[in-house]
RNA sequence: UCCGGGGUAGCUCAGCCGGUAGAGCAGCUGGCUGUUAACCAGCGGGUCGGGGGUUCGAGUCCCUCCCCCGGAGCCA
């Protein structure tokens, strides 16, 4: 039986019989002579045949083959400059194993809205294959870097009875006679654990209820979080630099097949190492109320900045502007971040907290902060919020029995291979996408 | 929720001042021994998003509803 190949080792067989499986993308018949783009799962060449070599029958087959039918081959290989990636087999034989009757996705434009209609196999195109690709190399090189700090994996529930940071984000389903909530940060339960084993993470999906309709939003998305016992601001900060560079480094090594395919400028790419540029809130603030900046947001038709506010899409723009990498923004007022952020010692009204902004307009890739350790002042805050306190009880255990300054961060995923991959819209960049307006397929 | 754009063939789109539906691709048939999104000839294919109105006549104008896209807010 002859050996099968997948076809990004065909150039290690070169004058060898091999087998190929994979599927049709193209067909090319020229009357006697026949051309069969193939695909696997590692790359594409192309296959010809003649009249002579293989008879009317099989040359009848291959012109007869559709986009997408699945195809078992067998042929030499053979250093062709003619062909597309080197490498061409001449076929001794072509069977299809399943046909593909009218496949949907022909190699012309589409729309948007009906490439995500049939997700299902647009995942088997060039695009999406490279971009799917790079968020597995940045999955694992998340794990590696975690697992070599000696960080440990926590999984965190999807379950939850409760809100975190409010329930009207929520997604609601029934839990037996009561409600849950699927989760959307892990971070609670990441602080209870961390005091168990130093430094931990967790790694999954979250959801969200929020009506974004956006190109940086979904409803379902993944977030690593870590989070560190006796740790400040400074060591949330480094950590997340030093992660960040660790991906991007990964990726330019590992996947530059991948980064070529998506026509990405590396060079944008390769400046990304530590140290990360540092604003304070009060220094972006002051950047974001220059005369020029308050133009630009103006012609831009963004929101005006107002010095106090969180920050808009146009104002994370234009601060990342200036620097080649990442940006970090610490401690912004009290008001407008979460019930368990740290207050600055030095400033209360500023809490101990960090966006890191992408680089090119990506956006926030990263939020953490320093977490409240003191049991009063949080069990305050969450008066303050408006959060019922029985929910929490848990929560607040972890200030009760030998708290400890303890800070993280949530990094999402598909933020982060968006701007690797320069993918402008969140839905390429998850294989299934779930926004507000698509639960399909 | 707000602001902007859109819905015409399987797909991507054109359709002027209102006059009765068009291209490319895909599909099908035939031709072609080195094609690169091959090429050449031919064929089939339409509830013009739904409803209502104006008009001799509506894809085109008006009202209304639905759906999609982009952006804002919120966030990762």
């Amino acid at each position: 039986m002859t050996q099968a190949v997948r076809i990004k080792d065909l150039g290690r067989h070169e004058g060898q019989v091999v087998a190929v499986r994979g599927w049709v993308t193209h067909v090319r018949s020229k009357g006697k002579i026949a051309f069969v783009v193939l695909r696997d799962g590692s790359g594409i060449v192309q296959t010809v045949a003649s009249l002579q070599d293989v008879g009317d029958e099989t040359l009848a087959r291959m012109d007869a083959a559709t986009q997408e039918s699945s195809a078992v081959v067998t042929g030499t290989v053979r250093a062709d400059r003619r062909a597309p990636g080197g490498y061409e087999l001449q076929l001794k034989s072509f069977e299809v194993t399943g046909d593909s009757p009218d496949y949907p996705i022909a190699p012309k434009e589409h729309g948007v809205e009906y490439l995500l209609d049939h997700r299902h196999l647009w995942l088997r195109h060039r695009g999406p294959w490279a971009i799917l690709r790079v968020r597995d190399e940045v999955e694992k090189a998340i794990r590696d870097f975690m697992y070599d700090r000696e960080f440990v994996l926590i999984d965190s529930p999807i379950l939850t009875p409760a809100a975190c940071e409010g329930t009207s984000t929520l997604f609601e389903t029934d839990y037996f006679d009561e409600k849950a909530y699927l989760s959307q940060s892990g971070q609670l339960y990441l602080e209870p654990a961390c005091m168990a084993f130093d430094k931990v993470y967790c790694f999954g999906p979250t959801f969200r209820a929020e009506k974004s309709k956006t190109r940086r939003h979904l409803t379902e998305f993944w977030m690593i979080e870590p989070e560190m016992a006796w740790a400040t601001l400074d060591d949330a900060m480094a950590l997340a630099e030093e992660m960040v560079s660790y991906i991007v480094a990964r990726v330019l090594d590992r996947r530059a097949e991948e980064l070529k395919v998506l026509e990405r400028d590396t060079s944008k790419l390769e400046s990304v190492v530590p140290p990360f540029p540092r604003l304070s809130y009060d220094e972006a603030a002051a950047i974001l109320t220059r005369p020029e900046n308050v133009k630009r947001a103006e012609e831009a038709g963004a929101p005006p900045f107002v010095p106090g506010s969180d920050l808009g899409a146009m104002d994370e723009t234009i601060l990342g502007e200036p620097f080649d990498r990442p940006v970090m923004i610490h401690r912004y007022p009290v008001e407008v971040k979460a019930f368990y952020m740290q207050p600055d010692p030095e400033r209360p009204d500023r809490a101990l907290c960090v966006d890191v902004i992408a680089p090119e307009g990506y956006g926030e890739i990263i939020g953490g902060s320093q977490r409240i350790h003191d049991p009063e002042l949080l069990q305050a805050r969450i008066a303050e919020h408006g959060l019922p306190e029985s929910a929490f009880r848990w929560y607040l255990d972890a200030r009760r029995y030998g708290t400890v300054p303890h800070a993280g961060f949530g990094m999402g995923i598909e933020r982060v291979v968006g701007w690797i991959t320069g993918t402008r819209h969140l839905r390429e960049t998850i294989p299934y996408p779930r926004t507000i307006q698509r639960l399909y397929p």
